[in-house]
RNA sequence: GCGUCCAUAGCUCAAUUGGAUAGAGCACCAGGCUUCGAACCUGGGGGUUAGGGGUUCGAGUCCCUUUGGGCGCGCCA
C-alpha cells in the first residue's frame, strides 16, 4: 500500500479529465495545516501551457470530485493542491495492508559491498560499505527483487608475497594469525628492513601468479584464515554476508586476458609509455588531453580497473544482472565513471543493465579528522564493536540494574551494535559523518536505543494487556494522535521504494524516528488499557501495528530489538 | 594546474531532488508523573542556508563567481 502512489493516480486521472498530462508531484505536506499530502505539479504545467495556475488547479480539483480517498481538496497559494485523506480510508487501509508489497517488476540486482582487503584486518574504513550495502540488500529483497550479494574481497596483489613468506618462515599457524593486523605489520617491517626477505617475497609473488602449487596452497591457507576473521565480524555485526557471497578478485584472473583482447577488438586499446590504456573522449580535459584508464601495466601486470571490467562481464553474462550497485568510497567516483564508460564502449553489458556507484563519505572522529582509536591508530572493526558493546552494557546496567547479567549482556549487544549501525545509516550516505559514542548511545533523539526503547515500552503494554487487539474491528482513527500515527504507519511502502531507487537508507531512519515520535505522542494522549472496549481494542491494534512496523523497519537496517531493556 | 564533492542554529544532522513560514536531537530556559516504562511528553529562545551575482511565479537546492575545506587526477587497490 503506497499512499503517495494512490494519490498520484487519482490526481493524474483528474488531470487527464481536465486535459492535462504530466506529473502531479505529490509529496507529503510541508505543514499539518496543508493536509497530509500536497500536489505541486500544477504550477509547472500551468507555465508550460501558459494558463493561470490557480484556475488550472481548480479545474483539476473539480475533476477530482467526491472521493472515498480525499477529503475536501483545497487550492492554496499560487496553485498548490492540499490533500487530506479521509479517516475511513485510513482505517480501511490499515486493516487491508501489512508489511511491504513486492514490486510488480522484480529485477536481478547485484550488490557489491564490504570488499575488505584480506591482507589486513577489517578496520573502520570497511564499516560504511558493509552496513549500508547490507541495508540496501535487505530493502531490495523485501521488495521482491532477486538480490545477489557480491563481496569483492582483495585477495591478490604483491603484498601477499611478504605475508606468505613471513608465514612460511615464522612457521605461523592460524593462532599466530589471530592478530592479523599485527602479523601484517611484522611482515611489512621485515619487508622494508631485510632486502633478502623482500627478494624472497617477490619470488613468492611470481610463484603465486604462475600457479606454483606450494605458493598457491600457502596463499589459500592465508586467505581462508583471513576470510574467517571477516566472517566473524559479519556475524557480530549481523550482516547477511556469507562465505558463498565472496567473489574475490582472484576469481577473475583468467578473465583478464580476454578483457584486454575484447577491448583490443573494439579498437579501444592504445599503448602509451608501454602501458595499455583506453582513452575516451568523454574524459578529455580543458587542455585537450584525455585521461586514460590503464588496463595493463608496462610489466604486463593488470590493475583493478581490469578486474572491475571482468566483474562487469561476469555480472552480465553469468549473473544476468539488471542493475549493479557499488557501495564504495566516494574517492573512487572517477574510477567508476571511467570503468562504466569503458564497459559501455566495449559492449561488456547491455544498455539496459544499470551500473550505479553508490558513494559514501568518510567516517570522522569528533575532531573532524578521519576516525582513529584513542591511541591514534586505524581502529580495527572488531575492537570498535567490543567498545560499542562495553559502552552499551554500562548504559543498560545504569538504567536497569535489576536485570540479570546475562540478559544485560544480550541487550548490550543489540543496543551497542544497533547504535553503531544506526548512527551510520541515519546520516546521508554521500556526506562525511562524525562518529560520536555519546550521541549514538543516547536514548534521546534519532538513535537506535531510542527506537529500541519505544519498542520495549509497547511490549510492556502487551505484557499487561490480556489481548492483542482484534484487527478485524473498525480501525478508523478517532483521535488526532491516532490519525497521524496511522498515516505514518502507512507511509512505510513509499519510504522503502525511495530507498530502493536511491540507495539512501537514512530515509528509513527518518521515517522510523518520526514513527516513534508519533507513537509517543499517541501513547501520551490516548490511554490504551483503561479505555472503553472499542477504543481499547483499536488502540491495542495501533500498538501492535507500531511494534510490528518498527521491528520490520529496524530489521531492514539489520538492527535487532530486545524484548526488554 | 585540471576535475570533483562539500560549507545549513553553539554542536550533531534533516529538508521527499525547484515548492508555501528551512525542520529535529543535544545544549539552554520554562512546564508536566499517586495513573499503560518520565529512558518520555509539552512549550520557548536560537538562522542573511559561507559571501556576492544570476535564472523564475518560487532557490538551501539550478547557473556564474569569490572565500574556506575534503578528495581524486598513467602503470597501488
Amino acid at each position: 500500500m503506497n499512499l503517495r502512489s494512490q494519490l498520484e493516480l487519482r490526481l493524474t486521472e483528474a488531470m487527464a479529465k481536465a486535459g492535462l498530462s504530466g506529473n502531479p508531484l505529490v509529496q507529503t505536506a510541508a505543514r499539518p495545516e496543508f493536509g497530509d499530502y500536497q500536489a505541486n505539479g500544477i504550477m509547472a504545467l500551468a507555465k508550460q501551457v501558459k494558463r493561470n495556475p490557480h484556475e488550472l488547479a481548480q479545474a483539476v480539483v473539480d475533476q477530482l470530485g467526491a472521493s472515498d480517498l480525499i477529503e475536501n481538496p483545497e487550492i492554496a497559494g499560487p496553485g498548490f493542491i492540499n490533500l487530506k485523506l479521509t479517516s475511513a480510508y485510513l482505517g480501511a487501509a490499515l486493516r487491508a495492508s501489512s508489511g511491504i508489497d513486492a514490486s510488480p517488476h522484480p529485477r536481478t540486482v547485484v550488490i557489491d559491498y564490504s570488499a575488505p582487503n584480506l591482507a589486513k584486518e577489517m578496520h573502520v574504513g570497511h564499516l560504511r560499505s558493509t552496513i549500508i550495502g547490507d541495508a540496501i540488500a535487505r530493502v531490495l529483497t523485501a521488495l521482491g527483487h532477486q538480490v545477489i550479494r557480491q563481496n569483492h574481497v582483495g585477495d591478490w596483489g604483491t603484498q601477499f608475497g611478504m605475508l606468505l613468506t613471513h608465514m612460511q618462515e615464522s612457521g605461523a599457524n592460524s593462532e599466530a594469525l589471530a592478530d592479523l593486523e599485527g602479523f601484517y605489520v611484522a611482515a611489512k617491517r621485515r619487508f622494508d628492513a631485510e632486502p633478502e626477505f623482500a627478494e624472497r617475497s617477490r619470488a613468492v609473488v611470481v610463484g603465486l601468479q604462475s600457479g606454483e602449487p606450494k605458493a598457491r596452497e600457502a596463499w589459500q591457507r592465508f586467505i581462508n584464515i583471513s576470510l574467517s576473521h571477516c566472517q566473524s565480524v559479519y556475524d557480530r555485526l549481523g550482516v547477511l554476508l556469507k562465505p558463498s557471497d565472496v567473489k574475490p578478485e582472484s576469481a577473475y584472473n583468467d578473465d583478464l586476458d580476454p578483457v584486454i583482447r575484447a577491448l583490443r577488438e573494439k579498437g579501444l586499446i592504445t599503448e602509451s609509455d608501454g602501458a595499455l590504456c583506453v582513452f575516451l573522449d568523454a574524459f578529455k580535459g580543458k587542455d585537450g588531453n584525455i585521461l586514460p584508464l590503464i588496463v595493463q601495466k608496462t610489466d604486463g601486470g593488470y590493475l583493478y580497473a581490469t578486474t572491475d571490467l571482468a566483474a562487469i562481464r561476469y555480472r552480465n553474462k553469468t549473473l544476468h544482472a539488471d542493475r549493479v550497485l557499488y557501495f564504495v568510497d566516494a574517492r573512487q567516483a572517477l574510477h567508476f565513471r571511467q570503468v562504466f564508460a569503458v564497459a559501455d564502449a566495449a559492449d561488456f553489458k547491455p544498455a539496459t543493465m544499470q551500473l550505479e556507484h553508490m558513494p559514501f563519505g568518510t567516517m570522522l572522529g569528533k575532531d573532524n579528522k578521519p576516525f582513529k582509536t584513542r591511541s591514534g591508530g586505524v581502529a580495527k572493526l572488531a575492537e570498535l564493536l567490543d567498545e560499542a558493546e562495553e559502552r552499551a552494557l554500562a548504559v543498560v546496567s545504569g538504567k536497569n540494574p535489576e536485570l540479570d547479567a546475562e540478559e544485560r549482556e544480550a541487550i548490550a549487544r543489540m543496543v551497542g551494535i544497533g547504535a553503531v549501525k544506526y548512527s551510520d545509516l541515519s546520516k546521508h550516505r554521500t556526506n562525511d559523518y562524525v562518529f560520536d559514542w555519546d550521541q549514538m548511545l543516547s536514548f534521546d533523539g534519532n538513535t537506535a536505543p531510542y527506537l529500541q526503547y519505544v519498542c520495549a515500552r509497547i511490549r510492556s503494554v502487551f505484557r499487561r494487556a490480556d489481548a492483542h487487539g482484534d484487527t478485524a474491528a473498525d480501525l478508523t482513527p478517532q483521535h488526532p494522535a491516532e490519525r497521524s500515527l496511522a498515516i505514518q504507519l502507512l507511509r512505510l511502502q513509499e519510504v522503502v521504494e525511495s530507498v530502493a531507487t536511491e540507495g539512501l537508507p537514512h530515509y528509513v531512519c527518518a521515517w522510523l524516528y518520526d514513527l516513534a515520535t508519533k507513537f509517543s505522542q499517541f501513547y501520551e494522549q490516548c490511554p490504551v488499557l483503561t479505555a472503553e472496549a472499542d477504543d481499547r481494542n483499536r488502540r491495542l491494534v495501533y500498538c501492535r501495528r507500531t511494534l510490528d512496523t518498527m521491528e520490520l523497519g529496524l530489521g531492514l537496517l539489520g538492527i535487532q530489538v530486545p524484548q526488554r531493556m
